[in-house]
RNA sequence: GGUCCGGUGGCAGAAUGGUGAUGUAGCGGACUGCAAAUCCGCGUAUGUGGGUUCGAUUCCCGCCCGGACCUCCA
């Protein structure tokens, strides 16, 4: 209602996945929100697949600053892996060396579109003591066993097992793929601890030289920084069973007391011109890909263009009219006044509360997109607080985060000089009615990329 | 084969047990020397067959179609 204060805050709901329905958010600590999400395996270059999983974390967080005094986010890298040797092996390179350039390049793609570092990356490197005194206090408490120089967790000894994905362990074995490996005790026991041969990275351990399953990591990683219990671990769909669902059987069978993650946040999948993104396809496309080809945000906006849980379709088509969005954006702060970048604008402006209802209702971004189209009409028609507050709402989502300037013409260049002559040049036709001359200079803009804009205050350009 | 999710206008994409947002594309108009931008107006959609209901796009069941997962993919 109008009368409501405006200081309000909205109550944040998200869908967990573990009890499948949309759920008030109940922070454990509303002093110190805490969140963990699955980050790369640094293998090769992210893909635009990858990134809706970190935009979906990013959004997540920023709402959650928003709401909460502190917010710890912590966010892994994968730097040990079977992929990683096999691809340094290809690559005639060192793993440490292509560890370090993809976590480099991995950096470097999100710090393009924004997206916010976490508080804590740690790597899965630095943490195998923490992955082995899991693993000695599975084996004594009786959750794992040791076989042919593996560790093993037992999903058998964990009652709950399949309660987070919903699957039913028997129904899993009967569907196996994967031939089961002889020294499992039962089908669905996963590696914790796995032997190295002199060629695979490996550390000594009491189960001899060796290298940890994939799933431990996260469990030890979540634990060191955010302890037995927190509030909320995301990821992309495909991670929630088998990853999540044991990580989820580890951390809760070596810590019983805990209740690892209480809220699960899952992303969908994104398509690719309606196919999954494969090789084979020729359809996949890392995030540089699409960065040579568009700014950043046209990319951000894209994928902010439908809710998180829904199949997102990446398309060239897509791409252009997010561009075209962001047109209009920047356009209508340009209207209401907003020149700077929002680096340099003052923090302290109102949250348009349109924007904040509709991220709080379960990261609702298409719903939020829709009010700053809302606020962009205000903006356009001369409104500054429209602007401001357009700027202020898009920035929840890590949008407009240039100037408008910057945004249609992009840095001075040295060309920036040659265009003002040539347009001046233009309006003295112009005033000379000299239409053909007039219009002749416009094309010869046009054809260096640059589109002319003519108001009442005189005429602008913009790169097209 | 099993489990789960989804099918809304040309396209993208919200919402809802009671006249279906928003954007984009299209059409008409205003403005402009013409454009560009902006503004005004218009049209078009709930996969399919049943059921519950005064009323279903929404809830339930069947079918069709698409997608995810089924032991190291975000």
């Amino acid at each position: 209602m109008s009368d409501a204060p405006q200081r309000s805050q909205p109550t944040l709901s998200l869908h967990d996945s573990q009890r499948r329905a949309t759920v008030p958010f109940e922070p454990i600590n509303p002093e110190h929100v805490t969140v963990y999400y699955c980050g790369p395996t640094v293998y090769d270059l992210a893909h635009i697949g990858n990134l809706r999983a970190m935009l979906t974390a990013d959004v997540l967080v920023r709402l959650l600053r928003h709401l909460y005094p502190r917010v710890t986010f912590v966010r892994n890298i994968t730097d040990v892996d079977d992929k990683i040797t096999a691809r340094a092996r290809a690559n005639g390179e060192d793993i440490a060396t292509l560890t370090q350039r993809t976590t480099q390049e991995f950096h470097a793609d999100l710090a393009a579109l924004g997206v916010l570092p976490p508080d804590i990356e740690p790597r899965a490197t630095h943490n195998i003591g923490e992955m082995q005194a899991m693993i000695a206090r599975l084996i004594d408490n009786g959750h794992a066993y040791e076989a042919e120089g593996h560790v093993l967790f037992s999903v058998g000894s964990f009652a709950a097992y399949g309660a987070l994905s919903g699957r039913n362990p028997d129904e899993l074995e009967a569907g196996a793929r994967v031939e089961v490996a002889p020294y499992k005790k039962a089908a669905g026991d996963f590696v914790l601890w796995k032997p190295s041969d002199a060629d695979q990275p490996g550390w000594d351990s009491p189960w001899g030289r060796g290298r940890p399953g994939w799933h431990i990591e996260c469990s030890a990683m979540s634990h060191r920084y955010l302890g037995d219990s927190f509030d909320i671990h995301g990821g992309g769909s495909d991670l929630l069973f088998p990853h999540h669902e044991n990580e989820r059987a580890q951390s809760l069978c070596c810590f019983p007391g805990g209740r690892f993650a209480n809220y699960w946040v899952h992303n969908a999948m994104l398509l690719v011109d309606g196919e999954k993104m494969s090789k084979s396809l020729g359809n996949f496309l890392t995030i540089r890909d699409v960065l040579a080809q568009a700014p950043a945000e046209a990319l951000r906006l894209l994928l902010l263009g439908a809710q998180y849980r829904s199949t997102l379709n990446y398309t060239q088509a897509g791409l252009a009219e997010a561009r075209r969005t962001l047109d209009r954006f920047y356009r209508a702060l340009e209207a209401g006044g907003v020149t700077d970048a929002a680096s340099a604008a003052p923090t302290d402006a109102p949250m348009p509360h349109g924007v904040l209802e509709a991220l709080a209702d379960d990261l609702n971004t298409p719903k939020a997109i829709a009010e700053l189209h809302a606020l962009a009409d205000a903006a356009l028609a001369g409104s500054h607080d429209a602007a401001v507050a357009l700027r202020q709402g898009a920035g929840l989502m890590g949008l407009l985060r240039a100037s408008p300037g910057e945004w249609f013409r992009g840095a001075a260049s040295e060309g920036d000089d040659v265009i003002d002559a040539l347009i001046a040049e233009r309006l003295a036709a112009r005033k000379a009615r000299d239409f053909a001359r007039a219009d002749a200079l416009r094309d010869e803009l046009q054809a260096k990329g640059i589109i002319l804009e003519d108001t009442r205050e005189g005429t602008s350009w913009r790169r097209a």
